[in-house]
RNA sequence: GCGCCUGUAGCUCAGCUGGAUAGAGCAACGGACUUCUAAUCCGUAGGUCGCAGGUUCGAAUCCUGCCAGGCGUGCCA
């Protein structure tokens, strides 16, 4: 719809050069939108304005003359009006909103999806959280906007390939064998002392527990730490196999495990150290190898060799990123928690030294979320380990309300997840809200039945009975359900699925309360309806699906 | 000190990449269930878009400077 506008508007101008009308031939970016007021027209916009200047002519008088030479050969515009300072504003006939109600009942569950002949190929990084603790909450809200975002990405057409990085060896997985092991002696009755900085988790002792039941005191005897590495390995896979059974529980899915470890093993790191320092991007100062990140946009330049020759993280990452792309991706999209925000300049940086495209790199930073219960935040310390976990915040409000709550804020801005709230199965809680408006509508169309009256197919409904505006603005919003998908996909931002089925929910609760479906005396006006709200329940149902929340037939 | 994010109704937040009279939900108040699900709906009230300048036909949105909160600024991950 918008496509065809477009294409009139460029045709009009097209017009007006040829004719000499107007002067520029390079037409500045403009926009094409549906306006707020519903008097404002069906879309509206500003390019009249824009050209203004570099015409030296009244907007409104440019506006008369791209209205003036308008041809529609599809026949979808009603009428054109110059409004305001010199907006152009487009009504769309009646017929052309019926089409997109026929569209979508035709195509089901795959309306909203665009099919490219070539499909691009994107990876989607999320979670990757150490292996050495339970998931949080915040893990939680990445891995729902990951999952999401990722639906979002699927159904405008991109070939997706979702990937959790396991960061499976280093310092920290060391840590954890060092922490389970002082727990396993403990368990022996041998004194010692827990450092602060160790994990505190009661999952450390659960693991220390199972390996003495299986091991007994086998691993007990630890000269020159040659148990720590059992210690270490054995805990990272029993807790990133219960991180795996977290996200299946909340319905996050992965294609791909990638392990650190691997990277190592493939001498990967190796290979690209060579590669940079080769192409001169690395350095070495003070007994360290060094990445110049300063020379392209970061504000230091970054280790990658520590002094005592073992590589950072930093290191792996480059080798990670390189490998992401020597998979194919035409884009990668990492989800980070914003306290990694500090990271992005230096990975740019990589990007660039890798010789690739600045778009084919995006960031989506996730900002921390505040656990409340009944308004009052929820005291956790990581480093005492004491909090609560996704695994036990789900198990409370359950994977729906949990989803539903984690996305309906903008990524970057901070949330309230309050346990309360999301538990109550009440009005102040947007999903069911949503949810309820499905159900209503299968109980509709369940009562319907009953009075052998079945969800009929468009051709056999006269669709000019649906004349309330109630029932064209449901329409509408309807139809402007794939230009929501796609700028959601094209800016990364979930969130505004949430915001359209709210939208979606209220003008069809509203809708409901006023006219009745089905009326006895009028069996043509309740297929119409039926037809027009079986086409809100396929709309809704779509997009709680690419939330990953269920849409329950019955509540 | 420097960098990033945030600041919009009493509270929690949208605001579609600069558009027309700034919008929802909650909380408050008043109404609607013998009728397809009241987990719903209708109505009332609520604003100096942190502050001050600037850019232009036009600013919550862009630029500069302040103020406040959060985060970052490791040869940690």
């Amino acid at each position: 719809m918008k496509k065809q506008l477009t294409e009139i508007l460029h045709n009009s101008l097209s017009t007006c050069l040829a004719d000499g009308l107007i002067s520029s031939k390079e037409i500045p970016l403009f926009f094409l939108e549906i306006p707020k007021d519903k008097g404002h027209g069906d879309f509206a916009t500003n390019i009249a304005m824009v050209l203004a200047s570099l015409e030296k002519k009244s907007p409104r008088a440019i506006a008369e003359l791209i209205a003036n030479n308008i041809q529609d050969p599809g026949g979808i515009v009603e009428r054109v009006e110059i409004a305001g300072p010199g907006f152009i504003n487009f009504f769309i006939k009646t017929e052309h909103w019926l089409d997109c109600l026929q569209t979508i009942g035709e195509q089901g569950s795959s309306y909203g999806r665009i099919n490219p002949e070539i499909k691009k190929r994107v990876q989607i990084e999320f979670v990757s959280a150490n292996p050495t603790g339970p998931l949080h909450i915040g893990h939680g809200r990445g891995a729902v906007i990951g999952d999401t975002l990722a639906n979002i990405l699927e159904t405008v057409g991109y070939e997706v390939v979702r990937e959790y990085y396991i960061n499976d060896t280093g310092n920290q997985i060391n840590t954890l064998g060092k922490s389970v092991f002082i727990r396993y002696q403990q368990l022996f009755g041998i004194k010692c002392k827990f450092p602060d900085e160790y994990y505190q988790g009661e999952y450390i002792f659960e693991l220390a527990r199972e390996i003495r039941e299986t091991y007994d005191d086998h691993y007990l005897k630890n000269e020159g730490g040659e148990s720590i590495p059992f210690f270490s390995s054995y805990a990272s896979r029993r807790v990133l196999e219960n991180i795996k059974l977290d996200l299946k529980a909340f319905g996050v899915r992965f294609d791909n495990w990638f392990s650190e470890k691997d990277l190592f093993e493939n001498k990967e790191v190796q290979k690209v150290i060579e590669d940079f320092t080769a192409k001169g991007h690395f350095y070495r100062k003070d007994g360290a190898l060094w990445f110049k990140s300063s020379d392209l946009g970061d504000d230091k330049d970054r280790v990658v060799i520590k002094g005592d020759g073992t590589t950072t993280y930093f290191a792996s990452d480059i080798a990670y990123h390189k490998n992401k792309y020597e998979r194919g991706f035409d884009q990668v999209i990492d989800i980070w928690g914003a306290d990694h925000h500090g990271y992005i300049p230096r990975m740019k940086a990589v990007i660039q030294a890798m010789g690739k495209k600045q778009e084919a790199f995006r960031v989506l930073l996730v900002q921390l979320v505040n656990l409340l219960r009944g308004g009052k935040p929820i005291a956790m310390s990581t480093r005492e380990g004491k909090y609560v976990t996704l695994h036990e915040v789900v198990a409370e409000v359950g994977k729906d309300a949990a989803r539903y709550s984690l996305l309906l804020r903008r990524s970057d801005s901070h949330l309230d997840f309050d346990l309360e709230l999301a538990k109550e199965k009440s009005e102040n809680n947007p999903v069911y809200y949503v949810q309820y408006a499905h159900a209503r509508i299968c109980s509709i169309i369940r009562e319907a039945k009953k009075q052998h009256l079945e969800v009929p197919s468009f051709k056999n409904i006269d669709a000019h009975l649906l004349t309330l505006p109630e029932e064209l603005e449901l329409i509408k919003q309807l139809a402007a359900f794939p230009g929501m998908v796609k700028g959601s996909a094209d800016s990364l931002e979930p969130h505004r699925i949430t915001f359209f089925l709210n939208q979606l929910a209220s003008k069809f609760h509203s809708y409901y309360n006023k006219h009745r479906v089905i009326s006895q005396d009028n069996q043509a006006l309740s297929c119409c309806r039926l037809y027009l709200i079986s086409a809100i329940r396929i709309v809704i149902n779509k997009g709680l699906n690419l939330l990953g929340v269920g849409s329950p037939a019955s509540m």
